[in-house]
DNA sequence: CGATAGTCGTTAAAGATTTCACATACTTGG
DNA sequence: CCAAGTATGTGAAATCTTTAACGACTATCG
């Protein structure tokens, strides 16, 4: 199993997630089937990517008919590991940490922000989007084997808070600084960077007029 | 110019924002010289990468020397218009919405964001990070002329507002909602989706275990 | 001034991803 | 049960991206 997964490519694995989003929205609306030429139409993705993506995983379809959206929900299910929620820790409760938290995507996800630290003082203790937000001095001891972190801090502390969160066996940290993090190899640490989204944007405005030829994008 | 521009791959264009802010920095920091080595260990993106992105736009460097700071910097400063200022719009003044209020990106990035649209009569009339906020029925009429928009409203109500920001004449939109939205080809959108980026991230590290070969990657 | 170490720019190779196009097989309606 | 219509899964091609490797040139130190 794990032998096949491994050779999925990886930006197949991301667009999971997406797939799986929708193709719950379809089973809300109470639609049983859906072919791949639709399914591109709501998640903007080419249907030859989508069905060469669904091939990874074996022959989820069917000629003539397409797929059938209860069947490649369940299959998704236990592809991104739904079953089993996934904990997850909040460092940095400003805006964006509140944002975050306020963001019930527990929903569909399976995943759950379980704590939150900040080093402001006022803060700690309060409750937010029922999650109770600790001191930042407490991580190590109130981490209590959570393995992923959601690093919401002004940059200057990033660095140092992700030192600390190593040594307390963390092993993937979705990094919202503009700080680009160093960690040890086996630690995953993935950037999003909010003004270098808007600022790549804003160069492909500028310089990738587009028109008849207008292709979406990952993240 | 822009004959030479549109050939630059589009992995290379969105990496220059993250190379423009750390060379911001190193001149801040007052150093003169830097080498595509220490560059790729700043950023986490590798040498030659580097080099080769920045070879699309000539010969920047010297062999033997590496890269003259401030050159580079105001090398970069043109390509990427900083000299004038991108206006942006931001719709949806939420916990993610007053995030982006707050944070000041216009300080190396020349973007500002320079209204806020929302539906809440209570938040109508204030004024976020700076930034007043209007109600979302004159989006029309007080947009006046903006080319991009921060999207942070709730999904139900993202579509909507795409297409009357498209009908207002937008041409690019950042989307941070989970909705994928369907605009005319000409109209560039990106979409950032943060439940997604962590059912990634948790996705690779079941799936993707990383050792001596760990690499970071985009975005 | 010559030797040594450092660094770029680029060629070429490898690797990853997307897309085309079609044989194959299923569905549907009469 | 057949014919027409649909839609998958995939081989092959095209495209895009990264990486290795190295020739050429620069800086520096003794």
């Amino acid at each position: 199993m794990d032998i096949e997964q491994t050779k999925i490519p990886q930006a197949t694995a991301k667009r999971l997630p997406l797939y799986y989003r929708f193709l719950n929205n379809l089973h809300t609306q109470g639609k049983l089937r859906v072919s791949s030429k639709e399914l591109s139409e709501a998640v903007k993705v080419d249907s030859a990517t989508i069905r060469r993506d669904f091939s990874y995983f074996g022959a989820l379809g069917k000629k003539g008919y397409g797929y059938n959206v209860e069947y490649l929900l369940s299959f998704f299910r236990k592809t991104l590991d739904q079953d089993e929620t996934t904990r997850v820790a909040l460092i940095g409760v400003g805006n964006l940490g509140t944002a975050f938290l306020n963001y019930n995507f527990m929903k569909n996800n399976n995943t759950k922000i379980e704590i939150a630290f900040d080093a402001n003082e006022e803060r700690v203790g309060t409750e937010v989007g029922g999650v109770d937000v600790e001191h930042i001095d407490h991580l190590e001891e109130k981490l209590g084997g959570i393995s992923v972190a959601i690093l919401t801090v002004p940059s200057s502390a990033a660095q140092g808070i992700a030192d600390r969160l190593v040594k307390a066996g963390i092993s993937g940290i979705l990094n919202f600084t503009p700080a680009r993090i160093s960690v040890p190899s086996d630690v995953r640490v993935h950037h999003i960077d909010l003004a270098i989204e808007l600022q790549a944007l804003v160069y492909f405005l500028k310089h990738y007029p587009l028109d008849e030829e207008n292709i979406e994008e990952e993240e």
